[in-house]
DNA sequence: GTGTGGACTTAGAAACTTAGGC
DNA sequence: GCCTAAGTTTCTAAGTCCACAC
């Protein structure tokens, strides 16, 4: 891999010697399932224990103040901490926590304690923003202790040893407790997520490694030694129910080649789409109604980039859903709309809540089929009653070795990237990096509409724009001034080389504020359009990074200038093989 | 076939750090 | 040097997908 001088000058010419570099690649590989041979870790990091409050902080209750049992008082301090966020205002949180809290109390504090409407957390919550701000006010010393304290932690148990290599781990730290923080109108919000003790924590490493040592006075819950998985350590979360784990951090030997590996895969896609695209086009005719709604859910996860949609438990989680979970309420067909003919409305919860709201035509069959597949249903029902992730993946790996829903998003936006840079490469004058930048994240962004990537508007988006606009306009003044002043200088130069020297001097001064206005004004369109978009996760998960690297060494654009370093990090393997020519 | 759990990727928010303007 | 805004990193929730049991 990268780390070695040999395999990487296979990466090199890997594009060129394709087949040739999956063979030796091949050989690198563990046979079957097997992910390592030998793996070392100092195991997982603790958070601190709970602290008990000084002495003239109170929690009252009815007024009165109650001196709490310590893990009663630990809870309380973690709804105190949370009181700014919205979330301490719904009831459904409320309600969780202090249910939840109850269970911590000991007997006689749950007699007392009925109402959290009565419970007043003022002085703890005083506490902790006074403790924040504190910490923002460290002088520069304190904060370089600190500073030199977590680095001695993350020395200590950041890294792991895995086949010869020192590895990064991604999350060392065991997530501390606290009230759970579900996304959107999560049933579950608010309710105590517990301690991890390592009781809890089952560690993963080699049989002949040095095995971590469970902090003073505790031991493991178990020691195993499987080098069929990734994961260093792992506990089962309380308040769903689901394991966690300890993994390697994206810039590993093991997390690149997966993420390599990816990427081939859509591109591979890449090659048979049509023949894909042809034959759920025959399908949407089918006799059969599941191959239809296969066709049809097809269809959208391939045009619209559709999540694959797995059934969840209701009452277990928000009511979010994905292309084979959608129902019948969540799309409206018109037969014309703004001009358009079959155009399909849709309006749905996705992942994390995040609204997906599009109106698109579609082609007529499609239209038809959907009016099919509503009739004598309700809102309630799902719209593909004969479909579920399983039978469409099924069916999608019968198609290529390796296909499922998900490539379909990495290959659209993988290719919806090269296709705009090119785009936008031939229709604009492009002359400084401002620009060509711009261009970029106009490409990215394409791709972050097309996978419903958004953002909560920053909270400050309206000032800060405002701001921008403000030294837009002085700037745009003093390019004025500075022209007037190269004008007059140019009348006085006439004749004296004394002056000469001065015209060039104003010259450069319209020149640098031509430049900074330039450059301002496309940082406030860059932003505008921005406003409610996130780039970094396709940036991060679904855009071959060959096609951002080839794309700089094109334009000649410093990679710096649109990756940060954990981006250069995690696609070091991309930057190794990739030449301008790249193509994905 | 169907249900379930495990392992892994993808996701936005929040916390923290750095850069740049005054 | 100080303050603010932008950029980066951390955090952990929420998805996908597969293997295995029945």
């Amino acid at each position: 891999f990268y780390y070695c001088p040999l395999i990487l000058h296979q990466y090199k010419y890997m594009h060129v010697l394709h087949v040739f570099c999956l063979l030796e690649w091949e050989e690198e590989k563990y046979e079957d399932g097997i992910k390592w041979k030998f793996l070392e870790h100092k195991g997982p990091y603790f958070p601190p224990e709970y602290q008990t409050l000084p002495d003239d902080v109170k929690f009252y209750y009815n007024g009165k103040p109650v001196k709490l049992s310590l893990p009663a008082e630990e809870v309380a301090l973690f709804f105190a901490q949370m009181m700014d966020h919205e979330y301490t205002t719904k009831e459904v949180f409320r309600n969780n926590f202090f249910r939840d809290w109850r269970k911590e109390m000991t007997l006689e504090e749950r007699q007392l304690i009925m109402d959290l409407n009565k419970c007043d957390f003022g002085e703890l919550h005083a506490m902790h923003k006074q403790k924040v701000e504190a910490r923002k006010n460290l002088s520069k010393e304190e904060k370089l202790v600190n500073k030199e304290a977590n680095q001695k932690i993350v020395d200590e148990y950041g890294y792991c040893v895995l086949d010869h290599h020192r590895e990064r781990i991604g999350n060392f730290k065991i997530e501390p407790p606290g009230l759970f923080r579900g996304r959107g109108d999560h049933p579950k919000q608010g309710m105590l997520k517990k301690r991890i003790q390592p009781e809890d924590a089952i560690i993963n490493c080699s049989k002949d490694s040095r095995i971590p040592e469970p902090p003073a006075g505790h031991r493991w819950k178990e020691v195993r030694h499987d080098n069929t998985v990734t994961w260093l350590a792992s506990w089962t979360e309380n308040v769903q129910g689901s394991c966690k784990y300890v993994m390697l951090n994206a810039n590993s030997k093991l997390k690149g080649e997966k993420d390599w590996e990816k990427y081939e895969v859509a591109r591979k896609l890449k090659t048979c789409v049509d023949a894909i695209r042809a034959q759920y086009q025959e399908d949407l005719k089918s006799k059969q109604m599941g191959t239809r709604q296969r066709a049809v859910a097809l269809y959208f996860i391939d045009k619209l980039a559709l999540r694959a949609g797995n059934e969840k438990e209701e009452g277990e989680t928000a009511d979010t859903v994905g292309c084979c979970s959608l129902r019948v309420e969540h799309i409206t067909l018109h037969d014309t709309l703004d001009g358009q003919k079959c155009v399909v409305e849709f309006d749905f919860l996705g992942k994390d809540c995040i609204r997906y709201y599009n109106k698109v035509p579609v082609i007529k069959r499609v239209f038809k089929n959907l009016k099919l597949f509503m009739e004598n249903k309700q809102g309630g029902d799902d719209l593909f009653d004969r479909l579920n992730t399983q039978l469409l993946n099924k069916h999608l790996s019968s198609l290529m070795p390796g296909l499922t829903a998900k490539v379909f998003r990495t290959y659209n936006a993988s290719i919806t990237l090269q296709q705009q840079l090119k785009e936008l490469r031939n229709s604009e004058c492009l002359e400084n990096v401002a620009e060509k930048l711009l261009s970029y994240n106009r490409a990215n962004r394409a791709v972050a509409i097309l996978c419903n990537h958004q953002r909560a508007p920053p909270k400050t988006f309206e000032q800060s724009m405002a701001n921008l606009q403000a030294k837009i306009d002085s700037r745009k003044e003093q390019l004025d001034l500075a022209k007037k002043e190269l004008k007059q200088a140019k009348k006085e130069a006439k004749g004296s080389s004394d002056n000469k020297l001065v015209v060039e001097k104003k010259k450069k001064a319209v020149q640098r504020c031509e430049e900074q206005l330039l450059k301002m004004e496309v940082q406030a369109t860059d932003r505008e359009e921005n406003k409610q978009i996130a780039l970094s996760t396709s940036k991060l998960n679904y855009l071959d990074p060959r096609i951002s690297v080839a794309w700089c060494k094109n334009m000649e654009v410093q990679l710096d200038k649109i990756y940060n370093k954990t981006l250069r990090d995690k696609f070091a393997w991309a930057i190794d093989m990739t030449e301008h020519d790249f193509v994905f």
